[in-house]
DNA sequence: GCGACAG
DNA sequence: ATCTTGTCGC
């Protein structure tokens, strides 16, 4: 069982609500979803995002029954300037396996990747590989895929294509990034 | 010093 | 991240 998990935030109430969603990667159907609220999360700061975003990620995870055989995060994992992402903090606080699916760049480079359902570059950082780029859909932009904790490179990038039948973003990440948007509304509306 | 900068 | 439904096109 593959979890994935997001949040969603409001700045006019100062509210974040995180969503952490389970996902059977053999009939794809979603096994359990949790939900964690949170008020005056961290403001953002390139680098700095598990200082906004960890926390209440972690109390909704810290729901699930089971213990993932993977964890995803919206965000990167050791693809950063001190190769200590969210996906890092997240696999430190759980103690599972955990991995940083990010839609953009935020520091090192790569070649080319070519444009087909599963092409790949390496992704480095001075001199060492911290990621891999990922193309989940053919002709649609990569995604960048880095290791949170006990976990290879190699499994995560298979794990990742096998999580994206249909679109670029892996499903439980979709799901969870969809779920805490509507924790959020309810939140929002019963207050 | 200057620009870049996950969500 | 967030403002935001339907709509045009492969």
């Amino acid at each position: 069982m593959w979890v994935g998990v997001d949040a969603a935030y409001d700045s006019v109430h100062a509210l974040v609500a995180a969503a952490a969603v389970a996902w059977n990667p053999d009939d794809r159907l979603v096994v359990e979803r949790h939900t964690a609220v949170a008020i005056q999360p961290a403001a953002y700061v390139p680098g700095r995002f598990a200082e906004r975003e960890a926390a209440v990620a972690v109390a909704a995870l810290r729901a699930l029954h089971a213990r993932p055989a993977l964890v995803m995060c919206d965000g990167h994992g050791r693809a950063h300037p001190q190769r200590w992402g969210m996906a890092c903090e997240i696999a430190s606080l759980t103690g599972w396996p955990t991995i940083g699916c990010a839609k953009s760049l935020l520091c090192g480079r790569h070649d080319p990747v070519g444009p087909a359902r599963g092409d790949c570059a390496e992704l480095k950082l001075d001199g060492k590989v911290v990621g891999r780029v990922v193309r989940t859909q053919t002709n649609v932009r990569p995604v960048y895929v880095s290791v949170g904790g006990f976990l290879e490179l190699d499994a995560a990038v298979q794990m990742i294509l096998r999580a994206t039948p249909c679109f670029r973003i892996p499903e439980p990440l979709r799901l969870a990034h969809q779920f805490a948007r509507l924790a959020l509304a309810r939140v929002l509306a019963s207050s």
